[in-house]
DNA sequence: CGGTATTAAGAGTCTCTTGTCTTAATATAT
DNA sequence: ATATATTAAGACAAGAGACTCTTAATACCG
């Protein structure tokens, strides 16, 4: 598993977010919303959204007509904003074989390979935005 | 992390075997030795060379003057093999957003950028053997 | 003001990974 | 044979990840 299933769960929902904002034209969804269309416990992708809500990636809102919104833009919200958030940055600047102090000064066999795939991973999160992935959203949901 | 703890300790042993095989000509090195000399809890390795043991990439033999050494050349052990055995192969196969239908047929938004990530990871571990490992550690050990 | 809808916070549970420890099996040497 | 060195196997414990549940805080509406 390259993320956590929270990690996995915060992109799906932050995403879902996009989406009815920019089709229905609201400003927050409730969780528990997301929650049933996105077939996930309601507690703990409440638990999951806080984090990015603390990140600043989201704004929540209490109480009736409350709930989830995006901080900014959809196209100003790349996927590793929100991996950092939930993940923390780790799988992009930890060794492959987890020797701590393995880096340029210092490679283990496998550094040279896997730091190249390392950025090239990164920078794929990097550019890609809510907004990248919500154009695709429109041909093909994620409910498969 | 990209791979188990488990499955770092499988590829920093098997490598050292390797380098142990060639330098000092010994066909079976104790998991003791190992341990000591990679700081890893001897118990908990053992276990881990037991599964390569079972899929075949590395023999062991009990007694005094026994321990553990390759199968086969270390050219023929490709990494792949190893995490293959200790993880499973489901970081090379699964959807990142961790969706179980998704594939070509019903790609997530993901699903296009992450797989040809995916393949090149796999290719990269697929090429890389014991034996190109071995190279890189005459010059940098991993005891860094 | 009181009821309701919603997120926030935190304690508690379940499961899986990681690691420890003990005992058994096996091979060697004397 | 007996002692010793080693892997094999399995029970057990600690920790983290992944949930579950309950209560508090907040906001709206009547």
């Amino acid at each position: 598993m390259l993320f956590s299933k929270g990690c996995t769960y915060a992109i799906r929902a932050a995403l879902l977010v996009a989406v009815k904002e920019t089709r229905e034209g609201r400003k927050f969804i409730p969780i528990r919303e997301l929650a049933d269309e996105l077939d996930l416990s309601f507690h703990f992708l409440t638990k999951i959204l806080q984090v990015l809500t603390e990140a600043e990636i989201m704004e929540s809102f209490r109480g009736p007509n409350g709930g989830i919104g995006l901080a900014r833009e959809a196209n100003k919200i790349s996927l590793i904003q929100i991996i950092s958030a939930v993940d923390g940055m780790s799988l992009f600047s930890e060794c492959a074989l987890g020797l701590p102090d393995c880096g340029e000064a210092k490679p283990c066999p496998l550094h040279q390979s896997w730091s190249k795939r390392r950025e090239e991973l990164k920078r794929m999160f990097e550019k890609t935005t809510l907004a990248t992935l919500a154009q695709d959203f429109s041909k093909n949901s994620f409910r498969n």
